[in-house]
DNA sequence: TTGCTCCTCACGTCACGTGAGGTGGC
DNA sequence: TTGCTCCTCACGTCACGTGAGGTGGC
């Protein structure tokens, strides 16, 4: 399994985490703070991976600054592979070893293993990076085509040094 | 849009693309030489991105060795970050344009924009490993706390000469 | 009272996974 | 006849998106 890796979203504002002051957030508050939707806020909490410290009068869900902790700690582990609910997984079977360093152990090797499948992936993804590169190099020299000329008449082309990178010839292939 | 990418697939085998000797491939040959489920191709064609050349007596599904590169290009795509709706697209508008150089430029923006996110992405990786390398690192002190101790005696530990980074402090995080 | 934010359903989407029940080919 | 591969529905899953209709707070 495992041979996929999803790509990462834009947690970039670093912003200190909180400046909350002891004052709670509101779940747009939280929200903001980390780039997620309300809805998925919802969707986490149905999951069991977060849960307001309380509920304003009017049944505002209340947070504190824990929760942008929580929720940024869900989204790196989202860019690692995790599904939502095997960090469900993840958190049951870390609160559930009451020994710090065993709980602490386990974490290491999930980690580890993340770590070598962010590298495979950062291979992938340098693989691909050239695949463009020489595409867009490739896709030059079609500046210089007669425009009179039509997409069917590609495939008897001898403009090029090289025959079509795959990202070129798949446009060609049979639909 | 378009701050996330997917990870890539595993389309690691180099195989020669084709060695198929003009005999047509059956949905499960197609399938076994691009890594991808037949539900998958059924897919593709059900959204019109892969159409099969003909069809056997017994209304088995037959493919050329363009269907290859077809799928390998669609997959190459969806590792770009497109969706499926979006390859749709990129093949419409580029079978609608008439003029080969003319379609050919539209590629050519399409793949440039698509390599700066992917170069983006790599970025968003390698800040992931280096979290997941330090992450490691701290818990490598983990390993020598006594076994008796709890998680949550975490929150008084002084054993660390850092703070915990995110991917730890996350877990202890109100949950 | 007017906005703004929040609430809870609940159905839609995307890229498949996973049977269910049936037929063709060696 | 026995496997194996294929066929067409059709419902399930995952991580949300997107209203629908209603309430709280300054």
């Amino acid at each position: 399994m495992a041979t996929k890796l999803p790509i990462a979203a834009a947690h970039c504002d670093h912003s200190p985490v909180d400046a909350t002051d002891g004052e709670p957030l509101r779940v747009g508050d939280l929200a903001a703070r980390t780039q997620k939707t309300v809805r998925a806020l919802h969707l986490y909490e149905e999951l069991g991976l977060l849960t307001p410290i309380d509920r304003s009068k009017g049944n505002y869900r209340l947070y504190d600054a824990g929760a942008v902790l929580r929720v940024r700690w869900i989204s790196k582990l989202q860019d690692m592979g995790f599904s939502l609910p095997a960090i469900r997984d993840v958190l049951a079977e870390w609160e559930r070893s009451g020994s710090a360093s065993v709980a602490m152990a386990k974490i290491r090797v999930l980690y580890q293993q993340k770590l070598e499948e962010t590298r495979t992936q950062m291979a992938r993804l340098t693989l691909l990076e050239r695949e463009l590169e020489s595409s867009i190099t490739y896709l030059d020299t079609c500046d210089t085509c007669a425009p009179e000329r039509l997409i069917n008449a590609c495939t008897r082309c001898d403009m090029h040094e090289h025959s079509a990178p795959e990202l070129i010839a798949g446009l060609h292939a049979k639909s």
